[in-house]
DNA sequence: TGCGATTTAATCGTACGCGATATATATGAC
DNA sequence: GTCATATATATCGCGTACGATTAAATCGCA
């Protein structure tokens, strides 16, 4: 794959190509998420938002950005929305006034509680072992990782 | 991962979640596709309908959202833009009205050689060895089947 | 100190993506 | 043949997503 060459039989048949394989898997996972969230009123995107908060409150946009890979200019109407759910408050950042800081209200950090089930339900509908659990998760992250690499290149 | 639970240091990581991972990836995938598409004047998902009719023209609007696992209020849009760019045509089936067949223009067929290029560059820029590529490949396929055998579950 | 360059969010326009609904066509029971 | 049902596509409203631009705050450096 290095040398920029596909194997015969992988060239353009839609369902051989990556691309194809994580938009389908992607869109596969979102179906299951669907259902369990929207018993919280929650959004795919913004559970993921959510997730980020609760391992680390009061973040700033832009580290929300950096860790789902977003633009401001999607990020700022979803937390918006978040707000006007009372699940957070947006804050200028009293040091840097260019910042704005994410802070979990009260029941923007209960849900957290409410959506314990929610990791367990996806796994089990995963429905892989832990060895291939493990193994697709290094194989995205070492994709990811390559993938970045080529974004930024030339740009430098 | 099939009694539904996740090892410890697992739970609720973004980093370690497969679905921020899939979601990741294929944000980072549409990065890597954009500037070479953008070229053919293309977005990524017009791309994945070209390609699913370059392998068959004239398929139905079903047939193309069940391949890309699409609906119509996302494939009708999308292929009218298409057609006003001139890649292609629609067509009411003369055996059954309803359907819409899609057909390539000679335009749109001639993009297909323009567009010969980008599959490899999209091979090179994801630096996995063949061995990961057909593995990565094979457990996509494992996990959307398994995905898509819970989603229709409930509605049986 | 002052002022241009950089950083950070927000805004705008376009394009997905989906659930719910609407509309037109086809099918089947009788 | 008639009407209920089913199927195929289209439409609508909402919520992402992104590139380009804008505006405000901060920083760098002469």
């Amino acid at each position: 794959m290095t040398d920029g060459k596909l194997p015969d039989g992988f060239r353009l048949r839609p369902e051989s190509m990556l691309c194809f394989d994580l938009y389908a898997t992607h869109h596969a996972v979102g179906q299951i998420y669907q259902p369990l969230l929207s018993e919280l009123g929650l959004t795919y995107p913004q559970y993921l938002v959510m997730v980020v908060l609760w391992e680390q409150d009061g973040q700033t946009v832009g580290e929300l950005g950096a860790r789902l890979d977003l633009a401001s200019s999607t990020l700022t109407p979803l937390i918006k929305r978040l707000e006007s759910q009372g699940m957070l408050e947006r804050k200028r950042d009293d040091k840097d006034e260019r910042k704005v800081r994410v802070k979990l209200t009260a029941a923007g950090q209960a849900l957290e509680d409410r959506s314990g089930h929610v990791p367990g339900c996806v796994a089990q509908a995963f429905g892989l072992s832990l060895e291939d659990f493990v193994k697709l998760h290094e194989m995205l992250g070492k994709l990811r990782t390559s993938l970045k690499a080529k974004t930024g290149a030339e740009e430098a």
